[in-house]
DNA sequence: TTAAACCCTAGAGTTAGGTCCAAAGTCAAC
DNA sequence: GTTGACTTTGGACCTAACTCTAGGGTTTAA
């Protein structure tokens, strides 16, 4: 009852990337597949597929590929005296992550006060480009001006 | 009362990033100087430091600065026909900024898994890697299984 | 038993986003 | 009136992350 694996352009099509992406990721130690047949094909596995989901979602929110890498490396021993060291690592990511999660809200914001303020908003024309919706946020602040 | 123009050493320290960035930026029509000095020096006047701000905001949470440069040209005017264009346009990037979003807080909370399961938590050595956070993540799901 | 669809490797090429350099002009201060 | 810190341009160079090509082996369905 050995599990099911997937050849790459199985598991290509799966992710949703090129083959040619996995064998770069292969050759970069991001993801060695498991396994190989006979013919010397590549075959991955279930905890395969994981990782390298692992990899496209971390790469989406924009960490490097070499990020990645010591993210995957990351491991925590029991006899662990790297404890800090992992720590200081994640607790840094984890921190940079916060602050383009705030980043991302702002520009949500203004994309949304656009959007808004044009098609069929009650100002016409008054705020009309991004660095206008910017600005309008920036003008209304912890206490918004307008409403004053 | 015009206001204080910076050079290009000026700007550049401002905002962190080289001269060499900023005329890059311009070559590729993202951020043009309101201005030029009698010698040629480029004068960034409030509006222009704004955009740059905006840019680097932008790239930070991982637009193309193609796309930035798209999202600057974005202006609806007041017997907008476009509008529905751009309206189209934003909410598709609002779209993925949520999707975005999503992904980096899922990761948020693997790390923070990892965190804190490693150092000095009940359970030594259980969720070791960001893989297994991830698992230990999947498996608690709506109603977390470890409870039941 | 052969054609179509798959896989392999090695290495060259591409794109985005800078970064570096050389040769030369400008400006403030001493 | 020259030194030193600034600026200009054009073009070469760089890194990350693919993407493509050539030349070849494998698997499977007809």
């Amino acid at each position: 009852m050995s599990e099911k694996k997937l050849r790459i352009g199985e598991l290509a099509r799966l992710v949703q990337v090129s083959q040619d992406t996995l064998r770069f990721y292969e050759k970069h130690g991001l993801l060695t597949p498991s396994l190989r047949s006979q013919a010397g094909y590549r075959l991955y596995s279930q905890a395969d597929l994981e990782r390298v989901g692992f990899i496209l979602s971390a790469k989406r929110v924009g960490f490097t590929l070499n990020e990645i890498h010591d993210l995957l490396g990351l491991e925590v021993t029991k006899d662990d005296k790297s404890c800090e060291d992992v720590k200081r690592f994640v607790d840094e990511k984890l921190d940079n992550l916060n602050q383009r999660i705030g980043e991302m809200q702002r520009i949500q914001k203004t994309l949304k006060t656009l959007s808004d303020a044009c098609c069929g908003g009650a100002e016409p024309a008054t705020h009309c480009t991004i660095l206008e919706a910017l600005n309008a946020q920036a003008e209304s602040g912890p206490i918004p001006r307008r409403l004053l």
